[in-house]
DNA sequence: GACAGAATGATAATGAGTTATCATTATGAA
DNA sequence: TTCATAATGATAACTCATTATCATTCTGTC
């Protein structure tokens, strides 16, 4: 007897392969775009209604950054940060994490988490021509 | 004769006044709210169309936060970061910035800026009753 | 293979934030 | 003070991401 996300569907397959090769936060439509490949007639709706349901599982998190709508990646990585790129709009993901940031709150503030964005070029953007 | 912005109006005074006086950034809720003290009348509209201005003429900038509208805060200050606190919402200015993150980015990227957010607890909400 | 109902896809509806509209008011040059 | 017109405030309209709806299709159990 199964409970959420119970049935396994192309669909549902295909985005969480897309998720895991890619291996960087995606958006809704960058899932949509990838997944279709393997399902063709993929809906945006099926989209989000998945990464909703592996939200609620855990088995995605959703990624913010800055003056974007949410980007998804799948959970159990270990603290790290993002690399967006400005060019062509994808986010990375970056290895490890400088440390502490809590010398940087003033006095009486008590710091519980931090973010950090980079940005620039990735590779591909800045060697079109490999 | 004039061009953009052109006339003083009490209305552009309250605005520009609650942000130096805050000398935060500022959701354009946040600015009506503390500058209806001046000026009880003011729409939302108006903070709008002046916040815009303001961007503009270069005397103010738009502070975006991950998952947040933008906020807005008077320009020229040095190169700074943010403190959101999660309970009351309030983002605040951090001074100074530990450095350069470039080493952060994989192999061949090329970062040209960051952002750091702390988040956390202001001291006014840990300390409710002074 | 048959079947209950979960899942899908197209699209209408929603919601939050922001902008446009327009009649009215207020600024500042003359 | 007068006057052209910039600015205001109320609110309708818009944008964009996300969710709801619903007829149809598909999954997995029997």
């Amino acid at each position: 007897m199964l409970k959420n996300m119970e049935r396994s569907t192309r669909q549902r397959q295909a985005i969480r392969q897309v998720m895991q090769e890619l291996n960087r936060p995606l958006s809704p439509s960058e899932v949509l775009e990838a997944a279709r490949h393997k399902v063709p007639g993929l809906g945006i709706a099926t989209v989000y209604r998945t990464l909703k349901g592996l939200v609620e599982e855990g088995s995605a998190i959703p990624v913010e950054l800055p003056g974007e709508a949410p980007r998804y990646e799948l959970s159990g990585k270990k603290h790290h940060h993002h690399f967006h790129c400005t060019y062509c709009g994808k986010v990375f993901e970056l290895e490890g994490c400088p440390g502490d940031f809590s010398f940087m709150a003033p006095q009486g503030f008590k710091t519980e988490r931090h973010e950090i964005v980079l940005y620039g070029r990735c590779t591909q953007c800045l060697n079109p021509h490999p």
